[in-house]
DNA sequence: TTATCCGCTACGAAG
DNA sequence: TAGCGGATAA
């Protein structure tokens, strides 16, 4: 017989004085406040989603729940950031102890306490999709497969296939039937090179990012001892962007909610647009199914927009036909200009509409911080970044490249990986790659050298240079090798870690500074990226910790370090629409509406109705990040396509909104001068 | 086996 | 235009 007790711990601050009923409005108020237990939140683009789900931490807290009892989750860093800063200036608590995070992150965070009960231990290392790419080149080149008479998959169509599998729970054999049916033949094959990877990630103690969701999955299923801790732990769950969970995420929130915890999930149908990595509306469509006693919340006041932008937004979404019926209304004043619909001649007097237009707004008092330039895909940002620089406008940029996935910064990040984990094998091969005469077969048999060493396994910290004493090191290699030998060493002093600035000071003067300078012409700005990383270290005192964030962070919301000047200058947005969401500018410009470009060409050829309304739902999210004024945009030639110069159809989503709904602009060019923007009145 | 050069192709979204 | 795979030189 169990007896049940109850710890009280001190409260953890007084209550916050917030004015509920006054800061919020009726619909906001009663999600809020609303007493524990199961809700889904349906809230509308604009609506103040954010807002609810951070006062309801507030109200939470005031309510004096315990801050460590709090788990809110969310699918990108920057809303994690965003929210947890949001309640720290809302609330006098200590919300230290309350988790914050992106489903990886967090699942990292308990993968690193419990990997040994799944076979790995707790310095794991985490392969992102490059990683992935490489180690899978490995399996398939280790298993014999005549990749020249048949083509066989390359390795990043490996990894969607994979990933997809594990994301949707379908079986591999459907998921080729129908995506990829032209690899068909290679069925036997394909199965066994994910069976092999699975296997060298263990091997290796390593996970990929699908990995932090479903090992973490795993763990709750195989253990319920660990499940019920965590159950007992997160007495309340707030799920941010519920659309756009997958069957793993969603499984985890039911898994953790089972316990009888409170449950609040916040989303919107008409923005879920990642089901190409899994998401699933049905989750947020059948939440209230198996969630007894859920409560549906519906939040449908727009603040954001003017009418005339949330009216054409309306009509576009509209066109979709597997939709919530809802209807925003806008709680603003009609502004009185209409959103510009602007055809020009070609990318280039697109990219120069746009810059002289954002002259003309800064000058009228819109500041380039509530400006941005959304587009479906990074490159068609190209001609606008050449033509914001020639300008001298500022711009920030979401770069396509994360800045931890360019070579050099991986390189570096590799010897960190390699002293933590010394059975990571994309590591130990990288960095032996840097060395002059050792390519790829002379990495992997180093590597089977390494391991035949005994090493790699060894429970104690190995004396570095004694350890790197191989059979086959190529005499060019030699002297570099030596140098590995003390670097690593002075890694890890006396057996333990150094810090992780440190670290990188080791590798860079080490040795690395040498290849840069040998390797790349442009080794000042790599250069001095690393010592960005090195500053951005030097933040941390725990290398896995670092190393964790170094892959969970995107370059796009966390760009180490970020030069310090650079960060109060004003600047405009350039930004892909994904990332785009959640964000709100007063003027946005929505460029390369062609078909093709926006709809995507593959989704057009797919002729599939549900990913076409997806890609309409991503208009959507794009046409609702503005608050006053928006510019449809597109250039009615594309002279650098490669199948050389072609003309574009507008983008059929133009179509689905009644033509008065927008203002048509006809920009002429005047040679010799700038633009002229002849506006119709 | 590695390093380099050259012609050909494809150009999606994120943690 | 970069990023590759294949061919060739070292």
């Amino acid at each position: 017989m169990a007896r049940d007790y109850t710890l009280h711990r001190k409260p953890t601050g007084p209550a916050s004085g917030i004015d509920y009923r006054a800061e919020l409005n009726d619909e906001q108020f009663g999600a809020v406040t609303s007493s524990p237990g199961r809700a889904l939140v349906i809230a509308g683009a604009g609506s103040g989603k954010t807002r609810t789900l951070t006062y309801r931490v507030a109200y939470l807290l005031d309510q004096g729940i315990d801050a460590r009892h709090i788990l809110l989750l969310t699918f990108t860093n920057k809303a994690a950031r965003e929210m947890t800063e949001r309640v720290r200036s809302l609330v006098p608590h200590d919300v230290s102890a309350l988790w914050s995070g992106t489903f990886h992150s967090i699942g990292n965070r308990i993968l690193r306490r419990h990997a040994e009960e799944l076979g790995f231990t707790k310095s794991f290392s985490i392969l992102d999709t490059d990683d992935q790419k490489s180690l899978l080149a490995s399996v398939v080149g280790s298993m014999a497969i005549d990749t020249k008479v048949r083509r066989f998959p390359k390795a990043d169509v490996l990894v969607s296939m994979f990933s997809l599998e594990r994301n949707t729970g379908e079986a591999l054999k459907d998921i080729l039937a129908v995506r990829y049916p032209y690899f068909d033949s290679w069925q036997r094959e394909i199965h066994e090179v994910r069976d092999a990877y699975a296997r060298r990630k263990q091997e290796t103690n390593s996970m990929d990012f699908d990995d932090l969701l479903l090992k973490t999955l795993e763990l709750f299923r195989d253990h319920p001892d660990i499940l019920a801790l965590y159950q007992q732990r997160f007495r309340h769950l707030l799920v941010d962007e519920y659309q756009d969970t997958n069957s793993v995420q969603s499984e985890l929130i039911d898994l953790l909610a089972a316990g009888g915890s409170s449950v609040m999930a916040v989303g919107d149908d008409a923005q879920s647009i990642y089901s190409w990595r899994g998401a699933d509306m049905g989750n947020i469509l059948s939440f209230p199914k198996r969630h007894d006693g859920c409560r549906v919340f519906k939040i449908e006041t727009n603040y954001r927009s003017v009418p005339e932008i949330l009216e054409l937004s309306n009509a576009a979404i509209r066109a979709n036909r597997s939709r919530f019926e809802k209807d925003l209304r806008s709680s603003r004043e009609v502004l009185g200009v209409k959103p510009a619909l602007v055809p020009l001649e070609d990318p280039s007097a697109q990219a120069q509409f746009v810059a002289q237009r954002i002259l003309e707004l800064r000058d009228e008092g819109v500041p380039l911080e509530e400006m941005a330039v959304l587009y479906r895909a990074h490159f068609q940002s190209l001609e606008i970044q050449m033509e914001l620089t020639s300008r001298g406008i500022p711009f920030a940029i979401t770069s396509g490249l994360r800045f931890f996935e360019q070579a050099h910064i991986k390189d570096v990040a590799a010897f960190l990986r390699l002293v933590t984990n010394r059975r990571d094998e994309m590591s130990f091969k990288r960095i032996l790659q840097l060395m002059p005469g050792i390519g790829n077969k002379g990495a992997e048999k180093l590597w089977s050298e390494w391991r035949k060493s005994g090493a790699a396994t060894a429970e104690e910290a190995p004396d570095w240079p004694a350890a790197l004493a191989l059979k086959g090191v190529p005499k060019k290699a030699a002297k570099m090798w030596e140098q590995l030998g003390y670097i690593l060493a002075e890694m890890t002093p006396g057996g333990s870690f150094a810090r992780p600035g440190d670290m990188i000071y080791s590798v860079l003067e080490g040795m690395y500074d040498d290849h840069l300078k040998a390797s790349y012409d442009n080794y000042e700005n790599r250069r001095s990226d690393i010592e960005q990383l090195m500053a951005y270290a030097s933040q941390f005192e725990d290398i896995l910790e670092f190393l964790s964030q170094l892959s969970l962070l995107g370059g796009a919301d966390g760009e180490p370090g970020g030069k310090r000047e650079e960060q109060d200058t004003e600047k405009i947005t350039l930004s892909s629409i994904h990332q785009a969401k959640g964000l709100e500018w007063k003027a946005v410009f929505l460029v390369w509406l062609a078909d093709g470009a926006f709809p995507n060409g593959r989704i057009i050829e797919a002729d599939d109705e549900a990913m076409m309304e997806e890609e309409r739902r991503l208009f959507y999210v794009a046409l609702t990040r503005a608050k006053d004024e928006l510019y449809l945009s597109y250039p009615l030639i594309n002279p650098k396509s490669y199948s050389g110069e072609v003309i574009q159809r507008p983008s059929r989503f133009l179509d689905d909104f009644p033509k008065e709904m927008v203002e048509e602009w006809n920009v002429s060019p005047r040679w010799g001068d700038s633009w002229e923007v002849d506006e119709p009145f």
